[in-house]
DNA sequence: CGTACTATTGATAGATATCAACGCTGGTGG
DNA sequence: CCACCAGCGTTGATATCTATCAATAGTACG
């Protein structure tokens, strides 16, 4: 079963039918180096990413220079979907870790809402990560610096746990501090006084790629995490 | 013209019947004292608001009181679509000032869908929602205080002049400073502050519900502004 | 074996929160 | 009609959080 499906199924179980079409979209997928764009601002794509291994952002660039991640994008993950209705795009679209990625033609990505259990977890999908908006945004706007990184490493288990690339409880988040600060709005100095402040807790452990949850329960209820946002079936929940 | 067709029509015309139609479902409407909950997280709504008159919020609550506001709802904008896919709700809406609102049923949402220049502009309107919210991410976790609020304000206007409730570089804005600092991620003390310096620069005049923008051109230059997450068409940004 | 990026640390400056107090205003009950 | 009360805006003093600047060390990579 190919992530994608695998993400979907979270909503609803899908028809073989409408497995066998979620397999053949993914065909002729691509490798893309780290941070590289997938899409810049004002472009009008033309196609849709989906995002099959590794870790991409969606940012802006303040008329400073300050870059600011407005989310990840996971395997799973598509990037552009809007595209059918908003001519260009409003931000950047760009890998973090080097990526495989599969660009779907507009047909294909029609056709797929021609299936009514597709198209209805496509929606579901669009909300949930509106739903994270709104989470990332009240923890941003709430919570301070390392209860914000926590709530975040809480947020990627689970989403990494829905489509089966955790392994228990850690998992590879290939980012830096600086590209973490630019996600809390903090600086990079203050990301690794943060996460220190996590490790002498003995809740996380971060080395290199790994990142390393050694104390899920102490994590979730240090920052607060409740993960009714991501409006994950029971079937998900439970899945490690 | 009711208010929803001018928003709608924003992205592109409508005909007549399309037109009829959204009338239609602008019957009974109800009077809501400020301060009040539409919705509360948790709930299984099982029909939509559409606000015709006043603001209204989307909010979450922490854990230790504090509040977030996440998103202001003003007339022509809907409060709960996901409705129809999410169960619960994920967050709760309140109304900030007295507003005048319409219930609209499910089936009414499903003939409007059924429109596919409605649906359409649906579509957009919730995209339109979700570009929103990652500007408000990267405005509360890059930009200072007065700059945060001053961009805010840019916002409304741009927003509130797409429905035809400004008046010319003023416009009503019914909430406190305690709930705009909810709303940004400040204190009311800072906000005040901020505020006084918006004055003071002589950008902006704000007694009571009027706002007055006495300097447009050095608000949107001083907040950094860029409309295009807000996707108007020409028409709608020509429209004073 | 340089080079460049990343992580880390210390010192200092700036932004924002908190606490406390006061005046103003609008509503309300006697 | 007036006294009282509650909420809001405002101000000052102080504490806390976070950014910036600068330096060092580890690490990957050509």
């Amino acid at each position: 079963m190919n992530i994608l499906t695998r993400k979907l199924e979270a909503v609803g179980s899908l028809s073989d039918a409408d497995k066998r079409l979620l397999d053949s979209v993914i065909v002729r997928s691509r490798r893309v180096k780290a941070r590289t764009d997938l899409a810049t601002e004002g472009d009008v794509p033309d196609e849709v990413n989906l995002i099959l291994e590794g870790f991409a952002c969606r940012y802006k660039i303040l008329p400073d220079g300050r870059r600011h991640i407005m989310a990840y994008l996971v395997p799973g993950d598509f990037c552009d979907i809007h595209v059918f209705i908003l001519k260009h795009m409003d931000h950047s679209i760009a890998t973090l870790s080097p990526c495989k990625v599969v660009g779907i033609p507009r047909d294909k990505i029609i056709e797929l809402t021609e299936r009514p259990a597709i198209a209805r977890a496509l929606w579901w999908s669009a909300l949930v990560d509106e739903a994270t908006l709104r989470e990332w945004l009240v923890n941003i706007g709430q919570r301070e610096a390392p209860i914000r990184i926590a709530h975040l490493l809480c947020e990627l288990l689970v989403r990494l746990r829905a489509v089966g690339i955790n392994k228990g409880d850690s998992y590879s988040l290939p980012i830096t501090q600086t590209e973490l600060g630019d996600t809390m709005g903090l600086s990079s100095v203050h990301v690794n006084r943060s996460v220190q402040i996590l490790r002498e807790k003995g809740l996380i452990t971060w080395k290199g790629d790994q990142m390393v949850i050694t104390d899920i329960d102490g994590l979730i209820a240090y920052s607060q995490f409740n993960p009714n946002y991501l409006h994950l079936g029971e079937r998900a929940m439970a899945t490690r």
